[in-house]
DNA sequence: CATGAATGAGATTTCATTCAT
DNA sequence: GATGAATGAAATCTCATTCAT
């Protein structure tokens, strides 16, 4: 054996973050159709064929980076969970959410249903992004209830909080051309969650 | 004149009516890119020549989409003005938001970008929807204005205020495949734009 | 009988020059498939669907016209042949040349073959050109027969002489564009075929 | 690198004259307007998309045919005026332009303007074209003007013998499927220059 | 006759994907 | 593994021609 197999895969892990890393960019830019596999091969320096050494399809690349940020918002929201109370917590996603740049594609929520249904995915991860979406949505749940029943929300539906949130930080991205100051809506959104003094 | 020209404004009229009907159901399921020529055409009962009789490209469809929601939105915003006050105004607007499916694809703000950088659609379209996304929001601006002044609303920047409104309203398409009743997300984005009792 | 049948042939008539006025300018500056019905019919002032009422296909307007081309061509040729003696009839021919603008598309040899194979002229008008062409070619040739004998022209071949004045009228079409003293090919042309003094 | 680059480059370039080689015959038989870029994928045994991987459009490829004729006219003209007197020179150019069928169609000049004023087309192989065009007839003109001098000519301004030398031979492609006996239009044309004994 | 809306065949063009090297 | 030439399905778009009015 010439070849060492675990810096073969390692080598492939970098490749396929190679190419996760320059197509979420474009994706976020140009949307799924537009982005082509020869720019997102061409931005990560290779060829475009290589590619298909990695991803089986350009949906694929997609649905694997909705899936990468489903995973690191809930480890995100996990791990803050250890140390920070409900309200604080919250503002360490909206304070964070512009640097996971990274991770944007992943809230293009509407290219999903596109995604769900494409042949071109194979179905392991379209289960997996449904379930992921649901536990996100879960979690965030818990993160209101506890942050409801402690005072620092507003009272409400907890799961209707999540949705709220979820949706601002959505549309946070979909207006994110306009020449607002960076996050305004993160914040001003979550104010509006908290009890007046 | 073999043809009476005042019925065929009208037909013209009719038809362009008919594909924009029919293209926003499919935007507003599909989204742009997945949205064919052929399946407007096909939608609409006619053949997908016809189209380029009225439209010059896909994009140019969506883009007077966008147009027409942008004037009807305000339109609506303007005849609510004379008669509710602020509150009431955008409670109006939330409450008849999902009955206007109509011009629900306008708010596929996603794709804005695509559609002013593309070369398929004409100048003065662009401007025009540039200028009209401008003019809503300062309308909103002034709506919210009224609002914090009167007691209405908590206190704040209108403009904030205003962008918040639009993207929360974004959002809610969105998001509007998930299950929540009926747009829960507007009614609960505007409770916390009220004052506490 | 409403109608005065010997008028409406007349207007037929009118009609049919119109579009073949207006069509020729169009042949003439951007040669066969370039040119759109639709164009054609702007230039003439009437609506695209009225030109089948003339003409059955594009390419029989082509034809037509260089129909009408050899004719006037042939009849110019007889005229001058009256009273000119070969010498001066083809310097007549060559004078008059830029001022026959009507004519120039005829002359647009190139497309030929594409209307002599083309399903959408008829096999009549087909047969008519072929047969304009040789009786052109002959009739030249007669003419340039006479001048060689009387010493006008150079000794050769009088068919050859006939063709190489068909070929330079056909290139100084070609070449018109440039910006040399009109018509100077024709005159070069003529002076290689006068005997030197 | 896993492929021969030097091979790549040989087969991007045989690829490129495959299509050319194919393209021109097909061009000289029907024009620019009747050949369809699948003609062209078909004689040349490949798929139409694959002519897009070297061309970026029907007009670029002739585009590309004229100018690869006008540079090998010309290189054949330097070449030929290494060893021959200006007389021989065109006897040569002449004697050889039925068996450059390769070029053919670059004396298509018929087609320049649409080629000149077509977007299909990029800006630097359109000034190529211009270019090139006056430097054959600049180049044309010297040797005219040689051949005047040194008694080969009959007198005259040399460039517009040089003119009237490419109108003919432009005629000669138009008036090529006639059946006179090849080339007789090029000899013709030429003993007309000559100066009687 | 005259019009222009409507059709649909066919051409151009793009690109995801495959595969020989 | 890596490359990029090659394929071909599918979309866009054009326009000659037809036909109801």
């Amino acid at each position: 054996m010439a070849r060492n197999i675990n810096r073969d895969q390692e080598l492939r892990k970098e490749r396929t973050n190679d190419i996760l890393k320059h197509a979420v960019e474009l994706f976020a830019q140009k949307g799924l159709e537009a982005t082509k596999i020869s720019d997102i091969a061409k931005k990560a320096g290779m060829s475009h064929g290589l590619i298909y050494n990695y991803f089986k399809s350009k949906e694929e690349i997609y649905a694997s980076l909705i899936h990468l940020n489903l995973n690191s918002f809930k480890e995100q929201l996990e791990e803050l969970y250890q140390t920070k109370k409900p309200k604080e917590l919250l503002e360490g996603i909206v304070r964070d959410f512009d640097k996971r740049k990274w991770n944007e594609a992943g809230f293009h929520y509407f290219f999903v249903e596109q995604i769900i249904n494409s042949d071109a995915v194979n179905t392991e991860l379209k289960e997996a992004l449904n379930r992921g979406y649901d536990e996100v949505v879960a979690f965030l749940s818990r993160i209101f209830k506890e942050g409801i029943e402690n005072g620092e929300f507003v009272p409400g539906v907890p799961e209707y909080h999540a949705h709220y949130f979820l949706t601002v930080l959505q549309g946070t991205i979909v207006f994110s051309s306009k020449s607002l100051p960076q996050n305004i809506y993160g914040y001003t959104m979550l104010s509006y969650l908290y009890p007046l003094e």
